[in-house]
DNA sequence: GCGACAG
DNA sequence: ATCTTGTCGC
């Protein structure tokens, strides 16, 4: 469980050449799939976690079962951190070790919700995106902050939803109440599913909290498995 | 030029 | 993301 991901040969070395592959990828989104339907079938939470310090970065992925929000596996990964944080090349510093934490799992991943973004992006290619074109799986992005998009406050009450705006006007999400009277959270399409089918499952996936199920599992796994490795490094 | 900016 | 104690509230 300590096997360490190394970053994949020609993985881009700067900013320039992360921006190239996303120009490069960008056009490989599907976008025009309703996705699969909400409310069965699997769910898969991925969400990092990072020590600086150790230059360490823990991926969790964690399956639910998406009828009853049953945790059906759990896998981690260790990895470098393959990136320094630039706002719009998120995807670079946690996609390989995100990577290899799907790989672990013996169940089909189902559907891939990511924190983050995918087409709400500066250049329309987040890192929902980047994870589905790389996967070939669905992919969507639910997050806690609205980057540099614009939104109408949505409506106070759960399933009150606003569009997330681009400079341009153009629709890249939307803000989403997912509880009674507090903070929407943001929900972008990643790949191979469409924005209302992406509402529905954040909805059916946030019965109690306002994040889903599957960000807040697969948050307090790479928590933990973090800690983890950061106590076998101290002791050995 | 300056500030803002998913995690 | 991460650094960090107590605290208000269901």
């Amino acid at each position: 469980m300590e096997i360490i991901t190394g970053i994949p040969d020609g993985w881009p070395a700067d900013d320039a050449a992360a921006l190239a592959v996303q120009d490069e990828l960008r056009d490989r989104v599907v976008l025009d799939e309703p996705g699969p339907p909400p409310g069965g079938g699997l769910v898969t939470g991925v969400d990092v976690a990072y020590d600086d310090e150790r230059d360490l970065v823990v991926a969790a992925a964690v399956v639910l079962d998406a009828a009853t929000l049953e945790v059906v596996e759990e896998a981690t990964a260790v990895g470098r951190v393959a990136f320094p944080y630039v706002p719009g090349l998120l995807a670079f510093r946690e996609i390989p070790t995100v990577l290899a934490a799907l790989e672990r799992l013996d169940s089909g991943p189902g559907m891939v919700i990511c924190d983050g973004y995918g087409l709400a992006h500066p250049r329309r290619f987040g890192l929902a995106s980047h994870l589905g074109v790389l996967t070939g799986l669905p992919v969507m992005g639910v997050a806690k902050n609205p980057f540099t998009f614009t939104y109408e406050q949505p409506g106070p009450r759960r399933g009150d939803s606003s569009a997330l705006l681009a400079d341009d006007g153009t629709e890249v999400g939307r803000a989403l109440r997912t509880q009674d009277a507090t903070k929407p959270v943001f929900v972008s399409v990643g790949h191979r599913v469409g924005l209302e089918g992406a509402c529905a499952h954040t909805l059916a996936l946030a019965r109690r909290y306002r994040l889903p199920e599957s960000t807040r599992h697969a948050d307090a796994l790479c928590r933990r498995a973090l800690k983890e490795v950061q106590q076998a490094a101290v002791q050995p």
